[in-house]
RNA sequence: GGAGAGGUGGCUGAGCGGCUUAAAGCGGUGGGUUGCUAACCCAUUGUCCUGCUGAUAGUGGGACCCCGGGUUCGAAUCCCGGCCUCUCCGCCA
């Protein structure tokens, strides 16, 4: 959410960016509530401030003649207040209405368009596409190969999109988890395990919309509850309401969670297999930092991801964002793109991480604040989130970039300690 | 899950319908005293919204004693609901 000083005072500056953003904003409406709200709210107060003097009058009063006529003119002042007060309180909820659907503001170099079809690619990892000599599989007949997955059981037992790992799936898994926080932790990074279950209250301050019609949320029946998407819900909801000294900063966490997609209306091409499924772990990066820091953590958490497919091994390129497809927290957001050979028709680049800056926008509606020693007043901190290794996507990179001739999957060399294989075979398969 | 107790400023903790402008202590900040440190003394001390005066400084108003409702002219204080914490019991990996 913006602050709401700061849209009347750029009214302009937001309408442009709303337009860049693909989001339709009637901000003159806003502006008139806002006006109608503050009159009303000064009106509110006043009467409040004079029945309050009525109140104390009781006190003084000597006679009960006197008494009860003071004691009418507070009623009559109440009255009055609270019946403006629920006005100002309905212009208040329109207003926070319109307010939480403007999305943050945008980088000035991020790439201007309305989909991802003007994503602009920064820069390609370390790890070249391999040159095959034979037609390759997807991760999903790999699996099927290696018995590594099974998805009947997973549509019976729970519904399409769900999925059982299987063998060596598992140990992969595992280890690409432990990979990802080894590596994590080296640079500084706390690791949690989080809560897989959020307030309702949580998920908006992060910027997600449970129980609405177009919901990407699984809520919890008879209670408040909902399956989290990703553990930058619970890392930032940890902090909601926090007051942090400026010196507590930045803080670094990487959370293992599980993640949980309704995926509504996406099913289709292209989402094969693991691709788009309702659940799925991942460990996630997540930095509260000074505002004079974000960019730069920015960047950070950019260079770690890159790092992290290069370690894996993976060919990826590196795509900025374009300001249509940010959603609605993001200033800034760079998105991994691995090489999968198996998808589409001779191999397309499929997203595996995304990282992003929110600045405020998050940190506002979580009120998550900083200040500084001997500085009177608090500010926003900065919230920062980056996908280390989300396990689906990552293994269906792994196969498919991994797959020899004759249907082995080779295991990326970081790896090997950490599952005690170096070869996925039908015969070696736990 | 059941039964009790409780949630007050950065912390401890009083207040239990108007004497609260939330006591007191600790801590923090500024100053004083002082060979150094400690101790002591004085002053100061939150957040949010908002009015006014050229202003991020000053000054006035409103809100905030876990959250949301209610009673009352008036609620930290009484009532109801929620959340959380502690103690005991039960259940359980």
């Amino acid at each position: 959410m913006l602050d709401r000083k700061f849209i009347l005072e750029n009214v302009d500056l937001i309408k442009t960016n709303c337009a860049r953003r693909g989001v339709e904003v009637d901000l003159g409406q806003l502006v008139s509530l806002e006006e109608q709200r503050r009159q009303k709210q000064a009106e509110t107060e006043e009467l409040n401030r004079r029945a309050n003097e009525a109140s104390k009058a009781i006190g003084k009063a000597t006679g009960d003649q006197e008494k009860e006529a003071c004691k009418d003119e507070g009623r009559e002042l109440r009255r009055q207040k609270d019946a403006l007060q629920g006005e100002v309180q309905q212009l208040e909820e329109s207003i926070y209405q319109i307010q939480s659907t403007i999305p943050n503001l945008s980088h000035p170099e991020a790439p201007v368009g309305t989909d991802e079809e003007a994503n602009l690619e920064l820069q390609k990892g370390a790890t070249p596409i391999r040159t095959l000599d034979f037609q390759p599989l997807d991760h999903v007949q790999l699996g099927e190969q290696l018995d590594l997955f099974d998805f009947d059981a997973g549509g019976k037992v729970a519904g399409h999109g769900f999925y059982y790992l299987k063998n060596d799936a598992v140990l992969l898994e595992l280890a690409l988890q432990h990979f990802a926080l080894n590596f994590l932790i080296k640079k500084n990074f706390v690791p949690m395990i989080t809560p897989d279950l959020a307030r309702t209250e949580i998920l908006q301050g992060v910027g997600f919309i449970p129980r609405g019609p177009e919901t990407q949320i699984y809520s919890v029946a008879q209670s408040d509850l909902n399956l989290i998407a990703t553990a930058e819900i619970t890392l930032g909801g940890m902090y909601a309401d926090v007051v942090l000294q400026a010196d507590e900063l930045p803080i670094r966490m990487c959370g293992i969670s599980h993640c949980y997609r309704t995926e509504a209306g996406a099913a289709g091409r292209a989402s094969r297999g693991l691709y788009r499924v309702h659940q799925f772990t991942k460990v996630e990066m997540f930095a509260l930092t000074l505002p004079s820091d974000s960019e730069a953590t920015l960047e950070e958490l950019r260079g770690l991801e890159c790092d992290i497919f290069d370690a894996l091994g993976i060919p990826f390129r590196v795509v900025d964002t374009a300001t249509g497809d940010l959603g609605g927290p993001a200033y800034r957001k760079y998105d991994l793109e691995a090489w999968m050979p198996g998808r589409g028709e001779g191999g397309t680049f499929g997203e595996v991480t995304s990282t992003s800056n929110c600045t405020d926008y998050q940190a506002r509606r979580l009120k998550i604040r900083y200040k500084e020693k001997g500085k009177k007043g608090t500010h926003y901190v900065h919230t920062l989130n980056g996908t280390a290794v989300a396990i689906s996507r990552a293994l269906i990179a792994i196969l498919e970039n991994y797959q020899q001739a004759d249907g082995s999957v080779i295991v990326p060399d970081v790896l090997r300690p950490l599952m005690g294989k170096d070869l996925i075979t039908p015969n070696t398969s736990v």
